[in-house]
DNA sequence: AACCACTATTTTGCATGCAAATTATTAATC
DNA sequence: GATTAATAATTTGCATGCAAAATAGTGGTT
């Protein structure tokens, strides 16, 4: 009798499908700099600092250590960006934008505002309203992933 | 000088780390009843409905059809569900749940309740008023997908 | 009845997400 | 200083997500 295993209730569901719906959204955006929504996200990781270690940009994008190697092998291929051992100490790997990655930012620039123009059902209080609720989830779960370890 | 394209600014990033956090939170879960997070979707929408056509399974749960057809098949295997093509249109097929797939939801009703316990750091009203912002916004981009069709 | 547009499902090729095992290197302890 | 625990990356195997093409079947038009 109970409604709990009714998928309209589960916020999962709605996370899933959301996630996948921004995915797509980006797609059309991102085609015409030839990169991948994770490659984005990992270039937006750069654009900011320049350049670190792959640790770095892997905890910075919270994308899967694995699938990352193949993203920056992506990257590198296209020329976007680079990757070289540390001195100091030789487990780690250091990734920087190339010219073509720097200038690759500015192609992205009105990528942004593009996407926000298909919010328009929400105002911007509701927006940082949305987001306040989200960082508090994400914290739940990092306590979740803490306890684990 | 602008900061939109931080990183730290971007809701597709969040909901990116929350849909993927959540798959991982279910996955223990969902282990013990040997299921992947899309096949609990696929599950949820047929304890709801007893037997429906693919294409309303694929619709509801907003699982992409080329890989409804590859869960379908595991979910088969699995002796979970069966498939059985449709007498009045030939192109239809449909799924029904088999003596044991319907005894998988006993198993799977402590799951919901599992997950909320994740879930301390939001009150309930708190929820409500998130899963209301989730599905503003998902009435946003199912808008921006009509606009496409 | 032949043709055409449309629908349901599957297939294909590519790009992750994820857990677990592996490799290389470093730090820590006895 | 040798053994061991811990860290950074990579590799492997499996399960999607997604776009596009291919298949099969329906229905309406002429």
């Amino acid at each position: 009798m109970s409604d709990s295993l009714k998928l309209e209730n589960q916020l999962c569901h709605r996370f899933y499908l959301l996630s996948n719906a921004f995915t797509r959204a980006y797609r059309p955006l991102l085609d015409e700099l030839d990169i991948t929504y994770p490659q984005y996200l990992v270039l937006m990781a750069l654009w900011e600092v320049g350049e670190t270690t792959i640790a770095s940009v892997t905890d910075k994008t919270g994308i899967d250590a694995g699938a990352m190697t193949q993203i920056l092998k992506k990257l590198v291929s296209k020329g976007i960006v680079g990757i070289r051992k540390d001195e100091q100490d030789k487990r780690v790997k250091n990734v920087y934008l190339t010219a073509d990655g720097q200038g690759l930012k500015k192609s992205a620039t009105s990528i942004p505002s593009q996407m926000l123009c298909k919010f328009n059902g929400l105002d911007p209080s509701e927006l940082k309203q949305l987001v306040s609720l989200l960082d508090r989830l994400n914290t739940c779960f990092k306590n979740v992933d803490d306890n684990k370890s």
